[in-house]
DNA sequence: TTCCCGATTTACT
DNA sequence: GTAAATCGGGAAA
């Protein structure tokens, strides 16, 4: 299936886009070795306007920089010193807007994902959430600010949900927000396992 | 330079 | 259900 075009990320509603990349196929190639998956979970982050953002009141440093850049390329960080979490920037230059990827279907690599996971078999958990989805594909800082349409790490067409088939909800360990806490910006795909927290 | 804290996961009670 | 692990970023001084 082909790239994403660079016009997806550029939309101007994160929301929009967040939604959209459900149902997607996330790529990566660390060093020849392919890995990858359906996207299942996603969160929005809203730039500026948004406390739970990384870059609320326009805050631009050495770290949040990436997201001011046009949509189309990641944002990986280090939470909690332990785990990486992989974003995809969206919107215009100068917007720092980013969807988070929380979860993702296994579909290439399952092998590969084991070993990095240090599991024996598949389970839901092994990309389910943020963390452990990073673990899975190999993903650290070196994919930090990389282009969605090189060869390193990218999305591919492959299905698009119906609003039906999305459930919005609050989003995880933002508490922090305060107001902002409770905006739904967090979708996950209706009755799918490989989702961060249990289905209803 | 110092101090505080986090877009989490995992192990253990 | 609760707690510990663990380190870089951001704000203050």
């Amino acid at each position: 299936m082909p790239k994403l075009p660079r016009e997806f990320y550029q939309q101007e509603d994160v929301v929009s886009v967040a939604k959209q990349l459900l149902g997607k196929m996330l790529f990566t190639n660390i060093e020849g070795v392919l890995t990858g998956g359906i996207i299942t979970e996603t969160e929005a982050y809203d730039g500026v306007v948004d406390k739970a953002c990384h870059a609320y009141g326009g805050r631009n440093t050495n770290r949040t920089v990436t997201m001011f850049l046009a949509g189309g390329v990641t944002y990986v960080y280090l939470c909690y010193g332990i785990h990486h979490l992989l974003n995809v920037v969206s919107g215009k230059e100068g917007n720092p807007q980013a969807v988070l990827i929380r979860a993702i279907e296994p579909t290439l690599g399952i092998e590969t994902m084991l070993l990095r996971r240090k599991m024996e078999k598949l389970a839901p958990r092994i990309t389910a959430g943020p963390g452990a989805l990073s673990q899975a594909l190999g993903i650290g800082k070196q994919l930090n600010a990389k282009s969605l349409s090189a060869d390193e790490i990218w999305i591919e067409e492959f299905t698009n949900y119906q609003e039906t088939e999305i459930v919005a909800t609050t989003r995880i360990g933002v508490a922090y927000a305060e107001e902002h806490a409770l905006w739904p910006f967090r979708f996950y795909v209706k009755g799918n396992k490989f989702v961060s927290k249990p289905n209803s």
